[in-house]
DNA sequence: GCGAATATCTTGCTCAGCGAGATAATAGGG
DNA sequence: CCCTATTATCTCGCTGAGCAAGATATTCGC
């Protein structure tokens, strides 16, 4: 955000903290969102990650969905009870096995998704389309090692208070 | 509504969800940090801004940085307050404005921000290195197109619940 | 100096998320 | 088939982040 930095120490740099940037700029687009609809930021991340099940063909369940997003099994609970009273999702007992709750999206957060996906995915299709597939393979690769390196916990972090 | 499905649509799609991918890949590196280190999310994104207005060689004050997280005057002040417990920022009144609380890093915060930020950043340095200068214009460009797509508020998005 | 405007702090409250433990369903050994 | 360990979810009680409203302190225009 705000004023770049020092371009002297490279261009590198400066890319590192546009990719930065960017990813604060999604935050903040994702919380209006979630103030326009009365949502918490858990609760849109919770309808990222079931879309996100969704187009991989996988079910998820109460306590994996709250796994991804990092929360305890009463946390899990509360989320799924909140998006259900806002009538985003239905619970379903698990086929095979009938401890798990699968939850399942409805369509009206379908819609609420692509409204908030929608734009910005278009946008961004029609920013790639205007490279070629030398760049669009920089783009991957950047973009691959740098989530890798965030899943990696490459973050040291001593000590805290 | 055509986009956002399928990822037999084209190589542009599978680039668009790697990139969320990858923030939402950052974001949890950021909570375990917090976690980690007792912290909360609105703590480290603090930090975050407070070190960019450092490298800005602007000062932030207590209203301005909780107006950037999203938060009201007395969510700031707590804010503040938390940092200030964990001995992260130290207040000092304004200069020419003594209404105002200038919010200032204490050394311990900048050395908890490097061994969060310099393993990542060192490694996307690293990645860029091995791109020409085509590449880097197309990552460069692709980057800064979504962050202004994101901070123009593509997301139509209706009345919620 | 007086009153309006501005920045922060205080108070009281709501609710997201945690820890601990209860409940329900499955899997395996006898 | 029954009993026990395991696993998935839910319930209860609590902590604390953030909000709304208002108090307090400082600045600026007149």
């Amino acid at each position: 955000m705000s004023t770049s930095s020092d371009p002297a120490q490279g261009p590198e740099l400066e890319i590192v903290h546009l990719l930065r940037a960017t990813t604060v700029e999604l935050g903040l687009h994702s919380a209006r969102f979630a103030q326009r609809n009365g949502m918490h930021p858990t609760d849109v991340r919770a309808l990222i990650a079931l879309m996100d099940a969704r187009r991989a063909r996988q079910e998820l369940s109460a306590g994996r969905l709250g796994a991804v997003l990092g929360l305890n099994s009463a946390g899990a609970t509360a989320l799924v009870d909140r998006l259900e009273r806002a009538g985003l999702v239905r619970r379903a007992r698990g086929r095979q096995d009938r401890r798990t709750v699968v939850v399942e999206l409805e369509e009206r957060a379908m819609a609420l998704g692509r409204s908030f996906f929608g734009p910005l995915i278009d946008r961004s299709v029609e920013l790639l389309r205007g490279y070629d597939a030398h760049q669009m393979a920089a783009i991957r690769g950047f973009l691959t090692g740098v989530r890798e390196a965030a899943a990696g916990d490459g973050g040291a972090a001593g000590r805290g208070a």
